[in-house]
This record gives structure tokens, C-alpha cells and sequence, in this order.
RNA sequence: CCAGAGGUAGCUCAAUGGCAGAGCAGGGGUCUGUAAAACCCUUGGUUGAAGGUUCAAGUCCUUCCCUCUGGA
């Protein structure tokens, strides 16, 4: 297998086996090189025992195209979110002791090695090791621990990883592509705000070795600004010619300001969760001012309430090409899940899209 | 025609005779490795009409209007 990425790339989140909303068919093939699938929902663990007891891969399942990147996140985040919304999860050095709001009795254990090996079920192409993700508002001794059980795992995770896929990629890799020809893996830099702790995380990781690395934890600082300083010191703590991955990264204006600082590859649920609710994505003029780089089209808003051009009249996606603002506003004030595709489909095409417009 | 139940915000309904409220809808906003189909803020009132009792009436009394259910 030998696979190429044209950088920088953004990867809808694709949590549960699909993108939220988005069927594949409608997002064009030459925009969608990749997408990011989850390990750790009910769901996907459910489809890993599917797969492994047909010998089938997600890829062959799904239909997706040989040469789209599938990159599996670890769950780490997740965790986080259950333990911190839900209090229904707590890290212990073995993994991640955790039970699930729908099946609050059952208890789940993921450890480094069993995310592995249900990101090498689910047969993806880049893989992230379990870290131990904070939001950069905990004390330096929980922010350093936290730093030093993620590098005590990605060495754990290193160890399966290189057991399961028995070779190391040759990796072709500058700021305008990858090439790769076998699984990649994927370390997550730690240690919160604390600039001494990143660039431990960071120099840890690296001399363990890993095909690249994500920028782990929150990006943003307590302002909601996009922690630019820190994102730096991710980046300058690395060798240099590291592939960084810029995790759950961001607005269009984040992944802009993330690329010029040296990040290549970019997540996050902002387009399909803001369609769902109503935060259309459009380029400058087309909208209210919102970012840099962007307008949004708050579709709720009184005003598209009889407005018949599309959301964006640059866009060429299947939205705008044949529905109107009036008709994405009436679906989507009443909850309809069509009004929730189509905004979706509008949003994760104009963010590929935007990513076309910075390769060039 | 008789009997019973009812009429309060756009809708569905709360409120011992004591400041007329909630949910939804409407309007505005938030969202960053998705347990967010969520969450936050917010505009709405001659309590069917007219009289009466009372310090005080959505609430009690009288008449009328309308709705629903059952009966003739």
C-alpha cells in the first residue's frame, strides 16, 4: 500500500462510523482524503467484534476508497468528556476505567493495547496512541502527571502497535504532502498550558519515537483565544520535519494560524455540529463576520426567513446548488434530520474547500 | 332543550380569595481529538364578556357568550 495526502488536510470526524449527518456519496471523493473514526463508543467497539469475527475491514464495509487516510482516534478524549460531564470514568496506570451513560452498570476498561488493537481491527492508517488529555485548567502536579502516565503509554501503545503491524512506514513527509506505506502512529503531546511541561511531553515522545504527533489537550486559552503561544512551543519542541496533527483543531482561523505555525493535519466537530445547529460556514461577505477567514450564516435568524439564493453563493456543494436558505431554515427549526444533512454536507464541503484554498 | 366539565401567553396547561407562572412555539446567542438531536439568554397577558360581593377576584355570586362530553 502506498498512500499520498496533499497537506494541509482536514479529516471530518467521522465518530461513530460516519460523519454525523453526512452520508460519503455526498461529499466528493477528491475532498475527502480522510476521516477520523473513534475507538472507544459503544458503537465502534460493536463493530470492531462485527469485524473481527467476519474478517472484514471498515474500509471494505464502509466502501470508502483505497486511498483515503482513515485515521483512528484512541478514546482518550472521550474519556475525559465522560469523566468530566459525567463523572462516570477515572484513570488508573492501567487505562481507563470508564462506564457509559446509556449502560451506567457495566464497566469498560481501555488500556493503551486495547485501543490498539481496535484501531488495527478497524484497519485504519494512522493510529493515536491513549493519552491522558486535561483542559489546561488543572494544578502543575496533576498536569505533570497526567504528562507522564501519556508518555508511559505510548510506550505501551508503541510496543503493540509495532507487534500487530510488524514493520515501520517509510514516510515522505514536507508541509505540502505525506507519503506513507504502512500504518502510521500517532503520539499526543501533553502537559497542558505549562510551557516546560509541552516541551517535556514533547522531547519524551519523540526520542520514543513515533511517525507523528498530535497537539493533545484543549488549544484554547482562557479567553476562548486559540493558544497560539503553546501550539508553538508544540511545534518547536519537535524535531524538526515532525508530522504534527493538530487534534480537534478548529475554527478556520485556528487551522490557518495552525498551519503557519507548522501543523499539517486537522480535525474537529465544529462543521457538523455547528450545522446541526444552525452556524452555517461561508466565505467572507457572504455572511455575518465571524472570523478571519470566514462568515457565518446563523440559518435560524429571522432574516432567511424568505431568502431564496443558497448559503454560500461561491459554494458548489450539493446544498448550495439546489436548495435556498429559506428552505435549510424552515428544516432546521423543525429539528427535520434532512435540514441536519444538508447543513452538514454544506459545512464539511466548505471546510474541504477552505483547505484547498490554503494548499494553494 | 337538560346535565356535567371547561374557557388563563401563539399552543398545552399551572396558580387555599393575597405579586399571573411553566413547558413548547417565537426571538437572540454559544459550540474546537462529538455521549451536544445540546446548552444559555429572552419577547409575549384587558385571565371569554358584563355586572356584583370583598381591603383584595383567574379563583366566590348573577347573567350572557363560546367549546367539549353525555342525555332527551
Amino acid at each position: 500500500m502506498q498512500k499520498r495526502l496533499s497537506l494541509p488536510v482536514f479529516f471530518p470526524d467521522a465518530t461513530y462510523a460516519a460523519i454525523h449527518s453526512v452520508p460519503f456519496h455526498e461529499v466528493s471523493n477528491h475532498l475527502l482524503t480522510g476521516l477520523v473514526v473513534t475507538t472507544l463508543h459503544m458503537e465502534i467497539i460493536g463493530m470492531t467484534e462485527l469485524l473481527q469475527k467476519n474478517s472484514v475491514t471498515y474500509r471494505n464495509m464502509a466502501k470508502l476508497p483505497e486511498n483515503m487516510t482513515l485515521l483512528t482516534d484512541s478514546g482518550g478524549f472521550q474519556i475525559l468528556s465522560l469523566i468530566n460531564k459525567h463523572k462516570l470514568g477515572k484513570i488508573t496506570e492501567e487505562g481507563a476505567v470508564f462506564k457509559l451513560p446509556d449502560a451506567p452498570k457495566k464497566k469498560h476498561l481501555l488500556t493503551p493495547e486495547r485501543s490498539q488493537e481496535i484501531q488495527a481491527t478497524i484497519g485504519s492508517d494512522i493510529r493515536v496512541v491513549l493519552d491522558v488529555p486535561l483542559m489546561g485548567t488543572e494544578d502543575y502536579k496533576t498536569t505533570k502527571e497526567a504528562m507522564e502516565r501519556t508518555t508511559r503509554w505510548a510506550k505501551r501503545a508503541k510496543d503493540t502497535f509495532t507487534r500487530l503491524v510488524g514493520k515501520s512506514a517509510t514516510v515522505k513527509y514536507d508541509s505540502q504532502q505525506l507519503e506513507y506505506d504502512s500504518p502510521l502512529l500517532c503520539a499526543v503531546v501533553q502537559g497542558g498550558n505549562d510551557i516546560a511541561l509541552r516541551k517535556e511531553s514533547a522531547q519524551q515522545l519523540a526520542s520514543l519515537g513515533f511517525d507523528l504527533f498530535g497537539f493533545g489537550g484543549w488549544p484554547l486559552d482562557e479567553n476562548g483565544n486559540f493558544n497560539t503561544k503553546i501550539i508553538e512551543t508544540f511545534v518547536e519542541s519537535l524535531p524538526s520535519g515532525s508530522i504534527t496533527y493538530g487534534m480537534g483543531i478548529g475554527t478556520p482561523d485556528d487551522i490557518e494560524t495552525g498551519y503557519k505555525i507548522g501543523m499539517t493535519i486537522f480535525d474537529c466537530v465544529l462543521p457538523t455540529r455547528n450545522a446541526r445547529h444552525g452556524s452555517l460556514f461561508v466565505t467572507k461577505g457572504n455572511g455575518e463576520t465571524a472570523g478571519r477567514t470566514y462568515d457565518l450564516v446563523r440559518i435560524g435568524s429571522q432574516k432567511y426567513e424568505t431568502d431564496l439564493t443558497p448559503v454560500d453563493k461561491t459554494c458548489d456543494c450539493p446544498t448550495c446548488k439546489n436548495y435556498t436558505r429559506a428552505y435549510l431554515r424552515f428544516l432546521l427549526k423543525k429539528k427535520n434530520p434532512v435540514g441536519f444533512t444538508l447543513a452538514s454536507i454544506h459545512n464539511v464541503w466548505w471546510y474541504l474547500r477552505f483547505m484547498t484554498r490554503l494548499r494553494s
